[in-house]
DNA sequence: TTGAAATATGAAAAGGAGTTCATATATGGG
DNA sequence: CCCATATATGAACTCCTTTTCATATTTCAA
């Protein structure tokens, strides 16, 4: 790459990266990236408020990068896309071996 | 992962996804993944100025994500991890094939 | 159909990050 | 030495995002 993508494609990459980057939308994609949660199951893993968890799901939603599911009053996430499970996993590996150091 | 990852490794993955989240920290990543730049180099590539070119590699620096070679007053950065590079793929890859649909 | 549980939403508050501007430092050339 | 080039830094400003608080909506159960 020794040109930059151009504009649209930048503007796609940091998307991605900003919304995977902020501390509770992180926890809730690393919850739900092998195994769907609902709502009232995510509130308790992130220990964040209900209110926020729903705000960042909507994020979540809304950039596609989870799947829905409703079943009753409930309502299942999960990572909807490979890639995003594949940036999860270099994230954490890189932290895993930066830790060894 | 039926758990979350601690705190820490948490901390230090969204460290690593912010960072990269910046789009003008983004743009000098993608400058520097696979060929080294100088400062003055990175500022017409960017297309940023140069002081808020130099507070970013400051940032990038910092977070160990670049190395520096000085050469005479030049000074060139060159992402110095392959877990950097393979976050950068992952992420324009993602963003190539969702671009298809 | 009434109440409780689960989720979503709107608006305001609180906080932090990116950018600029001015200037400092360092290095090499004449 | 002195000047120009290359890079770095500090402080202030601006803007945007996260978070909270209050409330609405939906669905099920009794």
């Amino acid at each position: 790459m020794g040109q930059l993508p151009n504009e649209k494609i930048l503007d796609e990459m940091q998307d991605l990266l900003s919304v995977a980057s902020d501390s509770t939308r992180l926890k809730i994609l690393m919850a739900i990236c092998d195994e769907e949660h609902n709502v009232t199951e995510l509130v308790s893993l992130v220990g964040a408020s209900q209110s926020l968890v729903s705000h960042q799901l909507e994020v979540l939603r809304r950039h596609r990068l989870v799947t829905t599911r409703k079943e009753g009053r409930k309502v299942y996430y999960v990572v909807s896309d490979d890639h995003v499970n594949a940036l999860l996993n270099v994230v954490y590996q890189h932290v895993i071996e930066k830790d060894r150091e």
